[in-house]
DNA sequence: CGGGTATTTGACGACTGTCAACGCCAGTGG
DNA sequence: CCACTGGCGTTGACAGTCGTCAAATACCCG
């Protein structure tokens, strides 16, 4: 599948140029000790939409930091179900796991084009040993996945169809709204219902007919890739979320 | 709840001591080093059954590593509704998450008796970026909690209540059975079905009537705070459990 | 022995899945 | 320019898993 990667021009300094710094690998590391990364050959590769970034099982030679557009991490099933554990959007730190060089043990496939800033994970380890901030880093990073993903089974496991997608259309619509610093508007939503399903754990039939109850009742507009939110408080309260608290956790 | 904490006179060592050493946050650094842990004062106690360790969105003073006895980690939803994260064995890490001293973003309660080494939360930070392997560390482990949890998801999203059942009685199974080393025999199991169900997302009565099944069928024999895996293999076809592949993932 | 907790059971209904078909749209090639 | 094709969205009928409600039984501890 990683026959179709292509390789930019682009130097190396791209990788600490990520559009969202805030939640990155490097966030907190002073500016002046940011050259040693280059040690790493940090390479900036692009991936067309759809295509496989890790696939689940296989060994894969690189970590990423997604730069630009939306990945997703799931499972499968060996009857062939797949699971999204999560979308990934730009700042997102993909390919981290406990066998740092060890084969894959879930897929990761681009939604859209995507633009990464590729790490040897045979380096890895060195890299946090040497530089321990970025362990820190590394960690504190993974606890927020970790953060989303308890969420996530919080809603698989005990909210029905209704309130899982309302939960999983804000979490994704603030998350995507701190992209862009765009406020009330439209937001980017380029994934379709199966994907939808597959991370809520429904069928692509039933999360059609509840999108469609929620068109209806005029909480939600989707089309032609953007989401628009129109009664932010009633979906809210059907997915029991309070943004109060959910906020400051998907800001971290 | 925390009034029901009882500060035993353990020597600070006993921290060191932890049985289940190889997944414990210890692992991996110098035993010439491990001194200075003491100075993070850090504090043997022990937790009666059913005690909350960890409340929901309150502040707490401490983390812990789990000595002995299982714990559970939990969020609860506004209508009440709790889903069970994970369950704790010897070893495990309790209370990290992305703001290292703010409030907790999770419950975590005693299932048994528990025991405890705590270190204060304040400290934390300092302990981390002094000694970066503490901070792999528990990067690593927390990868290994965050392929729990996206196990547990995948199976509470697209399994059915037989699979997700086998499922955790397989995977606690083995968990528990590296703790004691002893095979092939009954294993610890101290849970009761309403927490088997706030942890695969059903209810109690469907958990009983899937439990009743199965006994019915020879696959497993549960009483007495005990589990025994009658049949093994089928267990493990019927919770879609690849056992080379998760037994690794289980062990890291 | 008594009271509380956990387990068990049955009847019923709702939510969600399955199957199957149709419509819409964009990209492709003649 | 138009037919063709494949992907995605939409819809309906029906079945099954699982939840709800309610009550009985078993178990544990003081």
């Amino acid at each position: 599948m990683k026959s179709g990667f292509k390789t930019l021009p682009e130097p190396h300094q791209q990788c600490l140029t990520c559009p969202v710094r805030k939640r990155a690998l490097f966030n907190g590391v002073a500016e002046e000790k940011l050259d040693w990364t280059q040690q790493y050959r940090a390479t900036q590769i692009e991936v067309p939409p759809k295509q496989n970034i890790f696939l689940e099982g296989e060994p894969a030679t690189h970590a990423y930091t997604l730069f630009d557009g939306w990945a997703l991490v799931y499972k499968t099933l060996p009857n062939g179900k797949r699971q999204i554990m999560r979308f990934a959007l730009p700042g997102d730190f993909l390919g981290f796991q406990p066998d740092l060089e060890g084969p894959m043990r879930y897929g990761v496939a681009a939604v859209t084009r995507v633009v990464l800033c590729a790490f040897p994970r045979s380096s890895l380890k060195q890299m946090f040993t040497e530089h321990h901030d970025l362990a820190l880093q590394m960690a504190l990073l993974n606890a927020r996945y970790m953060e989303l993903c308890q969420h996530h089974l919080m809603g698989t496991g005990r909210q029905n169809a209704r309130e899982r997608i309302a939960f999983l259309l804000l979490e994704l619509y603030y998350r995507s709204q701190m992209q862009t610093d765009v406020e009330g508007e439209a937001v980017p939503f380029p994934i379709c219902q199966e994907e939808i399903a597959d991370a809520v754990g429904l069928t692509t039939v039933h999360v059609n007919r509840t999108l469609k109850e929620m068109r209806g009742e005029g909480l939600i507009e989707c089309a032609a890739r953007r989401l628009v939110i129109m009664d932010e408080e009633k979906l809210a309260e059907i997915a029991n979320f309070d943004k109060s608290v959910i906020e400051k956790q998907l800001m971290f």
